[in-house]
DNA sequence: GTGAACTGTTTACCAAGTTAACATTATTCG
DNA sequence: CGAATAATGTTAACTTGGTAAACAGTTCAC
């Protein structure tokens, strides 16, 4: 069972085709999601959103009122994590905070109208930044992908 | 083409559904990446490894006499931010950095006895994690995410 | 032999999160 | 009612996992 592949491990390549590490599903998954996301950000620019901005942003759009907890257990992160995101996007004037009349707790996310064509200048972007990097992948591959990717996370639910 | 769906948004869960996010790749590889992470790290427990010291461990093993260069290349970070995980892996007594003969800039990472039991061992938690974690995948489904995986990877070689 | 390149390392930094605590407000239910 | 419980948004301190730049030592190209 042993390889005994000792072979000038300096300048030997063939390290990635069968390494151990290669046969796992997070190991895989990390360096994919690395490559997406950098491309993500080199696709959005210096002053475009980061992933995270951007889907908040995403969500807010498609969903304005949406109360910050609901939108961080929507995202799958903690309240607090959360705070800085709308700040940003506060700060950027694509929404704005606003109280609710029946809870004096919770602030309403609403999109502006900056926030609303921001995206959709971002969603074009983050479309061509998909389908260029995934330029090699069949639409039913990139199907069976996403299918995939979210029956993990059904998993967990 | 106006969804206007304003109804309750507090309580309205149906937002992972048809959210425009759910259709991109990005997003959705890194909420599966999340999962992943999460279940690898509570699967080895807390002195455990984690998963960025596991895959440097299981190269180091599986090719003794790296270099911190190559093996920094093959997992696709940066020689300096590799440092640190050698040092956690030689503090554990893991490996050794070793003077190799014709070259005297490069340490050859040398796995110990308790460094290859102890990858053999963690080993087997990652596989077990993996398999209980994908119970419902089918050993197909599993072959045909890490393919689409690897083949993101590809795109940027 | 000199300039270019590579190796390991330190330092400073950054991004993206977490946990714990808190004030404020709502809800539950004896 | 009123007290306990829970939810919301927020801050503060911290952790993780990286990067970029600079450096000394060493090797390579020509």
């Amino acid at each position: 069972m042993n390889k005994s592949r000792n072979l000038k491990p300096e300048t030997d390549t063939s390290h990635q085709l069968d390494a151990d590490l290669e046969e796992f599903i997070g190991y895989n998954l990390k360096r994919a999601y690395v490559i997406v996301q950098d491309d993500f950000r080199s696709a959005l620019g210096e002053e475009g959103l980061s992933p995270r901005v951007f889907s908040a942003l995403s969500l807010v759009v498609q969903f304005p009122n949406i109360s910050q907890s609901e939108l961080a257990r929507t995202l799958g992160i903690e309240r607090s994590g959360l705070v800085a995101i709308v700040d940003e996007l506060e700060k950027r004037k694509f929404l704005v905070r606003t109280h609710v009349p029946g809870d004096r707790r919770v602030q309403a996310l609403v999109p502006t109208p900056e926030g609303a064509t921001a995206y959709a200048d971002s969603l074009k972007k983050v479309r061509a930044h998909e389908s260029l990097l995934l330029g090699n992948f069949s639409a039913e591959e990139k199907q069976t992908l996403i299918g995939l990717l979210k029956k993990i996370r059904q998993t967990k639910d």
